[in-house]
DNA sequence: GTTATTGCAAAATATTTGCATTATA
DNA sequence: TATAATGCAAATATTTTGCAATAAC
């Protein structure tokens, strides 16, 4: 039987990355927190189970597994970064209101993931966001 | 005849914004200059024509143009903010190499601008990117 | 035992804020 | 003159860096 912990520890290993304790970490807390966390909250989450765990070690972390295609950033507020297990291809609703970030899953025809350049350049990555009000704060906005 | 500063007044003007002579400066700034410039690069840029010009300004400015939808932010590479004015529909290409950003005319039938939702959120603006290396940066890694 | 990882503190960077000054209608 | 815009300096927030301590193999 192969765990939980042994599949990550698989996970970070094919990607020519050494599995260390606070890396498998990470990436079980964001296999687990699909929210898109910003670095401060993932801190704040972990340092309670792990109280010696470092931010630098999360930024250098963070930055290996982006580099490695293994999450993404989301680069949508302008201010602080938010974190995403790659998990299917979908688009991200950013509320100004209550500053969360949803998942969509759009039915447009666009999937950039289909290619590899566009205009002649070589495309590695892609995101597509939307910024607006939430269903929720629509919602409380009416009352 | 109406001059170009004319129109540009005019433009800030029906968004309800008063067109102060910085103001008409700075969007004067931007519909001259299509190349995503960051504030450092405006403020470096414009500070040479009006000496007196702080960042501050530029930045009160940037946010009023945002909010009224005069022009578009992008924040593709986490640190600095990059400006652009709104005109035609397209996406933008970040190179990793060169740090420019291109804009790219797609093909696909991706318009969110005919959308007014989605999942019920209701979308005010979104934004499509694709990071990756240019075919100029290309070019020059061949040789 | 050597090399990579981690953690601390300081530095760097980008943006925001408070408030006094200046311009504008 | 009243109101809004501007500019300075300080504060804030986020991320990066240098280097010493530690851990991993």
């Amino acid at each position: 039987m192969i765990t939980n912990m042994e599949n990550i520890k698989n996970l970070i290993n094919n990607k020519g990355v050494k599995p260390t304790f606070h890396r498998i970490k990470i990436l079980e807390y964001l296999m687990a927190h699909k929210n898109h966390p910003t670095v401060d909250k993932i801190y704040e989450d972990i340092v309670k189970s792990i109280p010696t765990i470092s931010k630098t070690t999360l930024y250098n972390t963070l930055k290996i597994f982006v580099d490695k295609g293994i999450i993404t950033e989301l680069t949508i507020t302008g201010s602080e970064t938010h974190y995403d297990m790659k998990h299917g291809d979908h688009h991200h609703f950013y509320c100004t209101q209550c500053k969360q970030i949803f998942d969509v899953h759009s039915n447009c025809s666009y999937d950039c993931n289909m290619k590899e350049s566009v205009d002649g350049n070589r495309i590695d990555s892609y995101q597509c966001y939307y910024k607006g009000i939430c269903k929720n704060c629509l919602k409380i906005n009416v009352i």
